[in-house]
DNA sequence: CAGCTTTGTGTAAGCGCTTACACTAGAGCG
DNA sequence: CGCTCTAGTGTAAGCGCTTACACAAAGCTG
C-alpha cells in the first residue's frame, strides 16, 4: 500500500491511479497534466506531483484515440542516407522533439512509394498530425488531400502552394556560381545536372540551370548545350560526368556542379587525369557540404540543417494553429496570413577549386 | 448511399462500417483484417474485399490500445546528421517498413538525453515495440527496465547482455590496420582516436586500439603513447589531431585513424603541410565511408547500412518471438537459444593514402 | 440580495479497436 | 442417432484517455 514501491509493479499507473491518489477526479488530472484553463493553480501542483510521484504519463495510444491527435510528425525522405536528407532531418527532429512531437520516418524510393505515402490510404492509416517532405514534388490533388485529412504539411526544398515551405532561390544559386567563374576570367562552361529521369524530381535543377545561364547571357556569354551532363546526385554521378565533359574535344575551363556531393566526384576524376581543380578546371558546387572543405571545394553555401529546423517550427505552427481554429471556432480567424514561404539564404564560400581562367 | 463516394466524408470508415457493410460482426473483420485463424476463408476474402472497398484501414491508436502493441521502434541516434548514424538508419528503416513497423528516430546529444530516454519514464511514454541504440551503451539497469516493459531491444556496435546486436570485431579492426601498415615497413605509428570524454562512449576506440597495438607487439614493434592523439570523431578532431602529431619532434610515419571521417581531416592537415598522404605519411582509416574514395583513403571497411538492416531484422524477430510467447503458452518454449549476436565482417581495402615508409 | 456569470470540478459517454467468452452448427463417433 | 468436438461467428467488456455537459460554489451586478 506503499505509494512508491509499486515500481514492482509491471503495470503502469493510469489516469485512474492518479485520480485516486490525488482525491479528484480523471478529468481534473486530464486538465491539470494538460495544463488546461479551468483548473485551480493548487488542484493542478498537486495532481501534478501526485502524478510525479507515481511516475505516471499519459498513455500516447489512449490520447491519440480520444483526442484524434498524434503528437506526432512523419518526414517523407528520398534517401536517409545522403548528408542533405539526413542533415534537414537532424535539424528538424531537434525542433520537433522540443516540441514534444515524435518524429516517424518513411523513406519514398520511388514514384511509386512516393504516392503511395502521398494517397490518403496511407495517411489513414500511420495518422500523423504533420508532414515533411523533403525534396518531394507534392501535386496540388495530394496537397489537397492531406489537407482534407487534417494532417498539416510543409515542404523543404519546393513550394507546395498553401503551405509552408522553406526553400532557396535557386535561380540566384546559379546566378552566384556564374558570377564568381565569370569573375575569375571563364568563358567555356560546363555544367553538372541532375538527370531528368530522376522519379522525384522538381524544378530545382532547371532552376539553377536557368539562373546559371541567365547570368552567363547577362555578361553577353553563351552556354553550349552540349557542355551539360546529367547524372545522379552522388559521387559516382559527378565523377561520369566529369569525364564526359573532359571527352569533348573543346572541354569547359569552369564547371558548375549541382551538388557538392557530384562535385566531388568531379574533382576525382580531374585528379585521375593529372588535372588540379582551380588551376587547370574551376569547379564549383552547392551546399557547402561538410567535406567541401577537405576538398577544399568553392561552393554557394545553404545551411541544411536550419532548414529542416525552420520547417519543423512552421509546421508545427500550422498544426498548433488547427487546433486553435477548433478552439476560437466563431472569434475572428486567427492569422488569415498566407502559408509562410520562407526562402533561406545562400551564399558563396570561395574556397581552392575555382581560380583564374586556365588552359588544359 | 453509393458505397464509393464516401471520399466526400471527411470521416474514415471504422471497423463498424466494414462490418454492417459486410454483414458480418466488427470480430469477425478484426480477425479477418488480421488474418487470424478460426475466420472462414470465404469470409476472410469477402471481408477484405468490401474494406478495400471502403477505403478501411485500423486506426493504429485504438489497436495500440486495445492490443497494447505499437508496431513502432525506435532508433536511438547520438548524431543523425553523421554518416554513420544515418546511413545504419538507413539500413534498417528500408526492412522495418517492409515488416510494416513505423520507425521513430530519437537524437541523442548527451549522456542525460540519454538516460532519460532509456529511462522507465520516456519508455513509457513513447510506447514502442522495439528499441534500437546505435553505438550507445545500455547499462544492465536500462536493460532489465527496458526488458520489464517488453519493449525488444538490439544494439549496434556495441553489444548488450542478453539482447541482439551487431557490431564489428574491433580489435580485428586494428590489427588489420597495423598488420597493412606494418607489411609496409613502417616502424613509428600514430593512432587517431576517440576522446575518451565521450559522453556516450563505448569501449569501440580502445578495442580498436588494444588490436593495433597487440598487432605491434606480435611483430616486436611498441606503439609510443606520445603519439596517440585524441579527438572528436568528425573532420575537425582529425584535422587537430594530425596536427597535433605532426608537431612531435619524431612524427609517425604511419598514421591509423579511429574513423574515415577523422582521417578526411587528418588528410587536409597533411594538405596544408605540403606532406602528400600514402607519400609522405601513410593513413588509414575505418569504415569505408562513402567519400574514402574521393580522398583516396585505405581504409578498413565495415558495411554500416546492413549493420542496421540486420539489427532491424534481429529486433523484429525478437519481438515477433515475444508475440507467439504469449500465444504458445504451453508449448515447449520455441526458441530458447540466446540472444542472436552478429559480429559483421571487416575488410581492408587499399587504396592510395598508404605506401611504402616515408620519410619526412 | 435575487439573479447572472464565472470558475472549478465531477459524471459519463465515447474514441475504434481487440479478445475472452458464449454460442451455433455441422462433423465425427460409437 | 444422441453425443461430443471443433470451426466459425457474435456479444460485450474493456484498453486509458478526452471532453461535452451538468452542477455547485463563489463572485458580480444593479
Amino acid at each position: 500500500m506503499g505509494t512508491t514501491n509499486d515500481t514492482t509493479r509491471n503495470k503502469r499507473p493510469t489516469i485512474q491511479d492518479v485520480a485516486s491518489e490525488a482525491g479528484v477526479s480523471v478529468a481534473t488530472v486530464s486538465r491539470a497534466m494538460r495544463a488546461l484553463p479551468n483548473v485551480a493553480i493548487a488542484t493542478r501542483h498537486h495532481v501534478v506531483a501526485v502524478a510525479e510521484r507515481l511516475g505516471y504519463s499519459a498513455d500516447p495510444a489512449a490520447s491519440r484515440l480520444a483526442a484524434g491527435t498524434t503528437r506526432t510528425v512523419t518526414m517523407v525522405i528520398p534517401n536517409l542516407s545522403g548528408w542533405y536528407f539526413s542533415t534537414v532531418v537532424a535539424g528538424a527532429e531537434t525542433v520537433c522533439a522540443e516540441a514534444g512531437y515524435d518524429v516517424l520516418i518513411v523513406g519514398v524510393g520511388s514514384q511509386k512509394d512516393l504516392s503511395r505515402i502521398l494517397s490518403e490510404q496511407y495517411l489513414l492509416e500511420r495518422r500523423t498530425d504533420g508532414l515533411v517532405v523533403i525534396d518531394v514534388v507534392v501535386t496540388p490533388d495530394q496537397a489537397t488531400s492531406i489537407t482534407q485529412r487534417g494532417v498539416a504539411l510543409a515542404s523543404i526544398g519546393n513550394r507546395t502552394a498553401g503551405h509552408p515551405s522553406v526553400q532557396i532561390d535557386n535561380e540566384m544559386v546559379g546566378r552566384l556560381a556564374a558570377d564568381h567563374l565569370i569573375g575569375l576570367g571563364h568563358e567555356r562552361f560546363g555544367i553538372i545536372g541532375a538527370q531528368n529521369d530522376n522519379p522525384l524530381s522538381s524544378d530545382v535543377p532547371s532552376l539553377r540551370h536557368c539562373g546559371f545561364v541567365g547570368a552567363l547571357a547577362n555578361h553577353g556569354l553563351a552556354f553550349d548545350d552540349d557542355l551539360l551532363e546529367r547524372g545522379n546526385f552522388g559521387v559516382d554521378g559527378g565523377q561520369e560526368a566529369m569525364a564526359a565533359l573532359l571527352n569533348r574535344h573543346e572541354p569547359p575551363t569552369a564547371v558548375f556542379s549541382m551538388s557538392d556531393e557530384m562535385a566531388f566526384g568531379a574533382i576525382m576524376e580531374l585528379n585521375h587525369h593529372g588535372l588540379v581543380p582551380g588551376r587547370d578546371v574551376s569547379i564549383i558546387g552547392v551546399d557547402d557540404h561538410e567535406f567541401a572543405r577537405v576538398v577544399d571545394l568553392t561552393t554557394i553555401r545553404q545551411s541544411v540543417a536550419s532548414h529542416g529546423a525552420e520547417a519543423a517550427r512552421l509546421l508545427i505552427d500550422a498544426m498548433q494553429q488547427d487546433e486553435h481554429q477548433i478552439i476560437t471556432f466563431d472569434a475572428a480567424s486567427p492569422i488569415p496570413e498566407d502559408a509562410h514561404e520562407i526562402v533561406a539564404p545562400v551564399e558563396l564560400v570561395v574556397r581552392g577549386s575555382t581560380g583564374r581562367t586556365g588552359q588544359i
